[in-house]
DNA sequence: GATGAATGAGTATTCATTCAT
DNA sequence: CATGAATGAATACTCATTCAT
């Protein structure tokens, strides 16, 4: 999609062979880098996966380097946007601090299932192998990435400490804080991502992440 | 110390002697490693850096993946007894909530240094980059490693609690957001150990933390 | 042909285009196992010596161990073939004993000669080395090539039983006493193929054989 | 046995252990190179098989190349010693045709046994693979080995002749096709050793080449 | 534009041999 | 004398990349 988007925006009138190839080979990619790592995956099997000849990837993407690189982006893309997503309708103006729980309790376990997917997994197992290598990775899929959402999710937390419904001095460093709270333990409990949560845990974790979140930044009595 | 001078007095003859060879492949395998990740680590590379003849490596350590598990392996055990170095003393007995505010603010930073030193950034992105092909080595090097720490903090905690200064329901899980709070934007400020965190700006992170952990787990008045 | 001559054009100018790179591997193949054995023999020295890089050869013929089997069962091909076409006009209806002999002694040396050219001895020696190795060898290599032309003469001298010409009970042992008289003193006479023959000493060897196959096989007066 | 002995005739008061472990590693050198082959066979498998640290092996046999060579000569006057055993009491004066017939039939298979023995194969075999690496390895098994046996099996037959039992021109060939007549069929049969012959089949073998012998060799009526 | 074929550079691993004890 | 430890050299194999079609 989003890929498919940018690809479409740069190459409109193309026909459409073009297009699918080159996002077949960016999905291979995808796959094939996060099942072996960079340096493992092969630019053949990444042909093989996508079903074309291994030149073809050169003439599309320029390498292997460079077809990292936009997989890597396309993925911090794909996330941004499902984590804006899911904030799209939080806060809705809550009544009071029950109901502020509760639209925390709406929007977690999507804000937490960004974190959890396995594109994400792969996302920040890529990420952390290969920063040594690609140093302008890191800041670019931030950029493109999970700092935009943190940014968002700062805006709507200080719009909830407008309203007074909480108690905040630096709304981005509260929301890195929530953020914190909600996925501190998914790689312990999920090994980085290679065996499922089950779902009564991860609900646990996420109650006790906003119990925690709403104690400390929660009104205080005069 | 005596087989390290005569060593010595061998070294100036001829480098061939068997000494801590072990340990200097370790050393070096941990730096290269570091660097260049687990694939794009050579042995010749390795073995060069530590001083020895490829097949020292072979005969002291069975080989690359052996290797590999091994450097992890001390990595974590080193990570774990700093650690707990770290916690010794604390807490002592806080008379009031500013003596224990005060407590947590020196030994938080030792705690965050554990979370910041080169060491640790290399442990961390070799586990998340190699954990598809080891898929042995996250348990293990948890099991060794951050795991044990965690535990010990937890019952820090619950001891504080139990004396009255602190309000947990659940210390291991109360251990983790405190860790969570006071290192989330790591990786963040330091591109993933890539960059220094200026003093003042680690302080503040760490302030924030005990601040936003402290709120949320000081008793309530009744 | 034509594909030759387009190579050739294309060979003036660079040499890299596919030809029949597979055949130059194989003859550099055999050449290099017949000159070191099948272990000894590096891949590096094929290449080279078939006039390739390396890859090529695992791009025909998947690596060391295929690459032999290839060259066995082209070798035990061509031994039969040469065999076959040895035994082509024998026996050609002989008249009495004398006439038998002197066919047999117009055949017999050009049947020696397929035990007795390098490639024979080559294949001989390959395969008495590595059939521990590859036990799958003998077996194919016999059904390819000595194993079929044993049958034959079988059958070439059962006619001559049948016309009366030989007294024979069991046409395939026939056929390998028949040959086991004929060459079984090569080996020590060439030094298992590092020594030419006398021609006047092979000559002896054969007639030596003949004659002791007629003595054994010829009709006896009632 | 053998080799002790030859050893023994070289060292005769070192104690005794000196020349166990000589022993033992050129007993665990042929049954690795038996096993593996020249090239494959590593001087760390035979020093474990030995029971004896690798250095060992290079004090008592000098290295690999010595240690193959002490290897193949052993076998060779092994397997001389047990041919000429087994001709021993052959022929013993027959009163006829079928008292020779008899006899012929009792050596015949201690003979072939001769050629069908492991260690037989071995020798075959390793001589086969390594002919071109050792050039005077071949002369020298031979030398000490076959054709001493095969010079005395000629006395033997000669002195059959002489008798007036059997018609022969040249003793030596005529020995060395009643082996050939004998054991032509063993490499086909064994599979070069790696398969057992039913002691049917080999009677069978034996008895055709026996009478083949017999009928080409025995006195014409004038 | 897509491809089959080729390659130069680089990998982990093993081996025969030799010191120093 | 026997050994544990070390090494230089060599091996099979793989990969990212690029021609020529």
């Amino acid at each position: 999609m989003s890929a498919g988007d940018i690809a479409a925006t740069r190459e409109e009138r193309r026909p459409r062979g073009r297009l699918d190839k080159r996002q077949a080979i960016m999905d291979a990619g995808l796959r094939v880098f996060a099942r072996e790592g960079y340096e493992r995956a092969s630019v053949d099997a990444i042909a093989a996966e996508a079903g074309v000849a291994k030149p073809t990837i050169y003439n599309h993407l320029g390498g292997k380097e460079n077809l990292f690189r936009e997989v890597m982006l396309g993925l911090a893309r794909a996330a941004n946007a499902k984590f804006l997503a899911a904030l799209e309708s939080f806060p809705s103006d809550p009544s009071g601090p029950a109901e502020l729980r509760e639209q925390l309790l709406a929007v977690a376990p999507r804000l937490v299932d960004c974190y959890h997917e396995p594109e994400s997994w792969a996302r920040q197992r890529l990420l952390y192998a290969e920063s040594g290598r690609f140093p302008d990775l890191f800041p670019a899929v931030l950029a493109a990435g999970t700092g935009q959402g943190l940014e968002v999710l700062a805006g709507r937390l200080a719009r909830l400490a407008n309203a007074g419904h909480l108690e905040i001095a630096d709304p981005v460093r509260a929301a890195g804080q929530f953020l914190a709270l909600l996925t501190h333990e998914l790689p312990g409990l999920s090994q980085l991502g290679e065996r499922p949560i089950g779902d009564d845990v991860l609900a646990g974790v996420i109650e006790a992440g906003i119990d925690t979140f709403l104690r400390a930044f929660s009104p205080r009595p005069a």
